[in-house]
DNA sequence: ACACGGATATTCT
DNA sequence: GAATATCCGTGTA
């Protein structure tokens, strides 16, 4: 199966769904370095008054999100880098934000891109670039599993369960409250997330 | 020049 | 947990 077969025919908000328990893979220069996507949020466009692209609008740094299914759009927010993939058609804006993932390969050379402990490596969406050893934006326009950086599809894990809520640091406006973020419950590396809420044991996976 | 954001770290109750 | 402090690229002027 490759990547663009699994954005066909999906609204992005299911593709965001669908990515949580997916590999996400950097071939860095230091080794190979990812982990299992736990959380996302999808953008619907430019009817979405929290996405980048609301009401058509067209720039330099979010042209990556009008680019075809899988192009790879990185921004910087308050001084992060932030990892999106474009979901839809060419000029079609939409895309989901990966903010969370499990570390589950080379986490030696993670721990040493970012010297922090435990889940602080990488639950959240520029905690997880810094452990993955990405400061910088040349990776934009590339097509996701095209070169180093990959999201394997196959071997995927099963969440046992799948919750909503509204889109993290979104400001105020129509879509704020709209139940686009996705993650999976229990699974400590999930931004946010209270120590009740986290099961040690199976992580949320099935 | 300048204000601000799809965030994170630190410093308190 | 809640209130700051700080991050720096980007858009507008």
């Amino acid at each position: 199966m490759t990547i663009h077969n699994f954005y066909d025919s999906d609204t992005t908000d299911q593709i965001a769904k669908k990515m949580l328990g997916t590999l996400l893979t950097y071939d860095s220069p230091n080794g190979l370095v990812g982990g299992r996507i736990v959380e996302t949020e999808a953008y619907m466009g430019e009817r979405d008054s929290a996405a980048h692209a609301f009401n058509g609008k067209r720039t330099a740094s979010n042209e990556p999100l009008y680019g075809p299914p899988g192009t790879i759009y990185i921004y910087s927010i308050h001084g992060r880098y932030l990892l999106d993939v474009a979901t839809q058609a060419k000029d079609v804006p939409q895309g989901v934000l990966i903010r969370a993932i499990q570390p589950t390969i080379g986490q030696e050379i993670m721990y040493h891109n970012r010297p922090k402990h435990g889940v602080e490596l990488t639950n959240g969406p520029g905690k997880l670039m810094g452990a993955l050893g990405i400061e910088d934006k040349l990776m934009n326009f590339q097509i996701i599993g095209d070169d180093k950086l990959k999201i394997d599809i196959d071997n995927r894990l099963e969440p046992r369960q799948i919750k909503t809520s509204g889109r993290i640091g979104v400001s105020k406006g129509d879509w704020t409250d709209k139940p686009l973020r996705y993650y999976v419950s229990h699974n400590p590396y999930v931004s946010g997330l209270t120590k009740a809420e986290v099961n040690i044991a199976h992580f949320g996976w099935k």
